[in-house]
DNA sequence: AGGCCGGCATGACAAACGTCACCTCACCGG
DNA sequence: CCGGTGAGGTGACGTTTGTCATGCCGGCCT
């Protein structure tokens, strides 16, 4: 019998998805958890073989919980369940020690498959992603540029992020700067939708 | 036997969430649909008492949906599942003459419920949404400024979306500004978020 | 017909942004 | 001790935005 443990925020999904792996005679969910601190006590506490777990969580993402689970040394493998298909996560979800990688936007008949290979020492990467990762470049930004361009995707002004880093106006600028031609941006804006849309931020 | 048709274009999701009403012996689910134009084809060949839908969805969304069976003076009864609490979201699905509403941040145990409340004629509508909806001020921009505003938001400059458009940068500038006026914002970025955030774009 | 929008345009001005060259200072490794 | 190196800063310059007043025109209402 498979133990697992399911964290998903959207508690609606949460409980969809343990009902489709409670039809599988071999899988038995012992915890959920709809954020990423839930996630974690219950899989210490829990010790399960598998951690079926989604990345964005409030508190702790899904790739932050695989990382400290890595720390630990736990036994239990992560299998990531996730909306998005961004090369970045993947790379960073690797890098986390995770065994499994699976797009929400694939069919449902695989989670259980993926449960059990990931169970036996395997890997699962969804097969739209499996190439994707060798053309992922690294993440370009330095921790300050990252910083920086989240405010400035909320809509703040160069001032209003100088004062919030404590930096000069004119150095936020030239980290912008910076960024966008790292990103090959024509400013801000299309930046921030760079970075994100390859998980960088 | 509630006969229900579901359409959510996560398909791990759908799958899940039709194994979770299976377990209902009351409840038959007898579509599934991956986008909007499948959601309809679905409930008009198969009339069923009850269509659950997303909203956001390729090509159709939920409410768009809704408002063509609406049109059609179908009987199938709609009840949205989304992730988004927006106010504008539920005032547009009300008017789509939507039966129910609930976020898929809610607990799974109410959805067979509200499945069974709205295929009896009730309405269902997510409790922390129910108050609301009373201050969902209607949304203010025109079409125009709507326009703009996304173009806006995806970076590009007033001369991008004035050829775009056809219009002169200028007119461009003033149409921001004014969307940036109503919507109590300090430029065009906030004025994105608060527009999205509210369901206006 | 007269009046009143709504959509679009212009021009002017200030403020914010994007780009570059160049500077300081702390720190780190020979 | 000396030469990188990297985080942060400055100043100048041109471009893009944001704001406002003003004007034109084509419907639309009465």
């Amino acid at each position: 019998m498979i133990r697992v443990v399911i964290a998903e925020d959207q508690k609606m999904v949460l409980g969809a998805l343990s009902a489709l792996l409670e039809l599988e005679g071999d899988i038995k969910v012992v915890g959920r958890a709809a954020d990423g601190g839930e996630a974690l006590e219950l899989v210490r506490a829990e010790k399960p073989d598998v951690l079926i777990s989604d990345i964005e969580m409030p508190y702790l993402t899904g790739i932050d919980v695989a990382t400290r689970l890595k720390a630990d040394g736990a036994a239990t493998r992560v299998l990531i369940v996730t909306t998005f298909g961004r090369p970045g996560y993947l790379r960073r979800a690797m890098e986390a020690g995770v065994k499994g990688y699976l797009l929400k936007d694939g069919p449902s008949s695989v989670l259980a498959a993926a449960v059990r290979t990931v169970a036996a020492g395997g890997r699962a990467i969804a097969p739209e992603l499996s190439e994707a990762i060798w053309d992922a470049q690294p993440d370009p930004l330095t921790d300050r540029e990252r910083e920086i361009l989240r405010l400035a995707e909320e809509g703040r002004s160069n001032k209003d992020i100088a004062d919030i880093l404590d930096l000069s106006p004119g150095t936020v600028r030239n980290y912008l700067s910076e960024a966008a031609q790292k990103l090959g941006a024509a400013n801000r804006v299309e930046a921030g939708r760079i970075a994100r849309s390859n998980g960088w931020l």
